[in-house]
DNA sequence: CTCACTGCAAACTATTTGCATCGTA
DNA sequence: TACGATGCAAATAGTTTGCAGTGAG
């Protein structure tokens, strides 16, 4: 909840104005806790309440999120972007198989260090995704 | 170019027939080093070569190299996807201001161990992306 | 000689854009 | 009230597919 209204404050900070479909556009996302939900879906969710969303509407107002920092834009390798809240650095898992995504934590204080010689480059954020087979498609 | 030789022996390997155009395409993704072309990109070289060649038979050889993993498959954020040879592992630091993308060598052994709780889930690659801004793109 | 591969064009999917209208600040 | 935001539809970009003809094994 709290976070709601973190991320209201700064949407509204960067200029933008406070509509009712922007301010749906975030209660949704804010409440897609480890769902990587797409433009699509996230657009789907507005319909139950809003029938008339535009679609371009739910695509400007997360490049605005993205644009932000406070929505991270995923690429996970299936065509589709996925958007997720910025919050405490996790992994990606993808399962090769059935495409579930899983979330993890880690301890990324150390992953800099990996990669002694980036030759003047400023990291900003990073991106970790690991493909396998999940549990469950293991076993068949 | 041993490699090359090894590419064409596993494509072969996996029932697929060898022609001039599947040649040239893994002739051409070989010969990018540090460069991850797109679909569209080996598409143009292959029409110096073949001036015939169809982008199709581009997408579907891709296809078969990425499935017999020894092409790796890219997505870093600009909505194309970027081909690179499989090998030794490396992270990708693209940058956020100009899009220029730099491979980075590191020292992948200790990666699984940040992340000790997966689940059951059995890794098979990782993917480590890292956004931020490259040298030149600081300094302006 | 067969069946996988090719080129072409059309189809499809994801995303962006132009524009008239609408509504927040 | 002004100007940014919206919905709609059309445009674009990237990728896939269907099909008839071709060529590798």
């Amino acid at each position: 909840m709290e976070r709601l209204q973190e991320l209201i404050q700064e949407f509204k900070q960067h200029g933008y104005k406070m509509t009712p479909q922007r301010r749906a556009i975030i209660e949704i996302i804010t409440g897609c806790v480890s769902v990587h939900p797409t433009a699509e879906q996230i657009h789907e969710r507005m319909l139950e309440r809003m029938p008339d969303t535009s679609l371009a509407t739910v695509y400007n107002t997360l490049r605005e999120l993205v644009a932000i920092g406070q929505v991270y834009e995923l690429n996970l390798g299936h065509g589709v972007r996925q958007y997720e809240l910025s919050r405490d650095e996790h992994a990606h898992l993808v399962c090769l198989n059935c495409g579930k995504i899983a979330d993890v934590k880690g301890d990324f204080r150390q992953l800099a260090s990996l990669f002694p010689d980036c030759n003047g480059f400023h990291p900003v954020r990073h991106q970790v995704t690991i493909f396998g087979l999940c549990a469950s498609c293991r076993e068949t």
